[in-house]
DNA sequence: CATTTTTCCTATCAGTTGATAGCCTCTCGG
DNA sequence: CCGAGAGGCTATCAACTGATAGGAAAAATG
């Protein structure tokens, strides 16, 4: 079902059901032997967006290490995950769709998703390892920054996500740091963590 | 006519025609009378936000100073003027929108000017101000931001624009900086950069 | 005041939307 | 071989979409 990319490309109310039926070859009625309703479908799409999403941020508040090596951590993985979906999440948080449908499940898990994330970078800016950015600014210029990689690279899965994974990851880790002679150590931290965030997702 | 926000919200699709009529207090056929189709009122909304932003990157382009601190100015006049819009702009370059419709002449626009931003922060990658970072992907960098900054304030023009901007700015520039030190002389040649770029919108 | 022009209105259109009802056709355990 | 059920289909619905035609009102012009 995952073929229903449309929803990225023209947005939601863009998209209409017989498109997406199109889409995955049946008729548009079929579709609501698998959904219940259009809203539905866009649902099941966030939740295979969030719920890896907010696993990976979980594991890296878990782990040992400093909070700039988790940070990058969970962007080279988060970023990566999201580059290799065969879907497009762009339009999913742009309409204000989030708010205005039935969906209040998946705008928790988003609220949830930033919440955690904002942590992670109070925690490094408490220790002194960040500038004192507001954390919120900071997880919104993430959100950002995701959400640009995703638009450039199309509506086709990514070739290589790992290398604009790192980029990213490095643009960020870069404008936070306090001490920019400690971005080496914190690369060679974040790979070795990369792995553990990113396997949270099962 | 620049009700329209609505546009923002809910998406170009997402949004009737009637729903625009009745946010500027009219009937729904009267604004044919204003306009010739939906998508020329799109046209006239995207005009307002892309033209002034031309300007800008062109007066950038031609002002004396660093590559860095012109950049800077840029990105303050940029994101002070986007977050002052009585609209939001959003909606407007999410979907492919821009591209599947009878859009060129926009299109066109955003192109040059993402080609005129990527000039700029080339000359610093030259000189060697910046470090050496793919232009291109600085620049998607700069649009993500501040698409995301626009989100962050919500559907109502930003109360103070100016702090907003120049946490952008800042962070942007401290990415991209090759010596981070050069960041305080930046910030001064900037600020006065500043008016002459924002006023180059008219 | 008369007239012209601009602006808005009501009425209506054909096409598309999300969704439902009811029938058909495979597949497979017994 | 058979009955069940999952998954597909056609036909159809009311609601809504963007757009047009033609007349009324209001504002500007002389």
């Amino acid at each position: 079902m995952e073929a229903s990319r449309l929803f990225a490309a023209r947005g939601f109310h863009g998209t209409s059901t017989r498109d997406i039926a199109a889409a995955v070859g049946i008729r548009q009625p079929t579709l609501y032997s698998h959904f219940p309703s259009k809203h539905a479908i866009l649902a099941a799409l966030l939740d295979a967006d969030l719920r890896p999403a907010l696993a990976r941020v979980r594991a890296a508040l878990d782990l040992d290490g400093s909070p700039a090596a988790r940070l990058h951590a969970l962007l080279v993985a988060d970023v990566s995950a999201i580059l290799s979906l065969p879907y497009d999440v762009r339009g999913f948080y742009n309409d204000e769709v989030l708010e205005l449908l039935e969906l209040d499940e998946q705008a928790r898990l988003r609220e949830e998703l930033h919440d955690l994330t904002t942590r992670l970078i109070g925690l490094g800016v408490e220790s002194g390892e960040f500038l004192a950015e507001d954390p919120s600014f900071a997880r919104g210029a993430i959100t950002g920054l995701t959400l640009q990689a995703v638009s450039d690279r199309g509506p086709d899965p990514s070739p290589d996500p790992a290398h604009t994974a790192l980029r990213i990851a490095d643009f960020v880790v870069r404008a936070l740091l306090a001490d920019r002679r400690r971005l080496g150590p914190v690369q060679k931290a974040s790979a070795a963590l990369v792995p553990a965030v990113a396997s949270a997702a099962e």
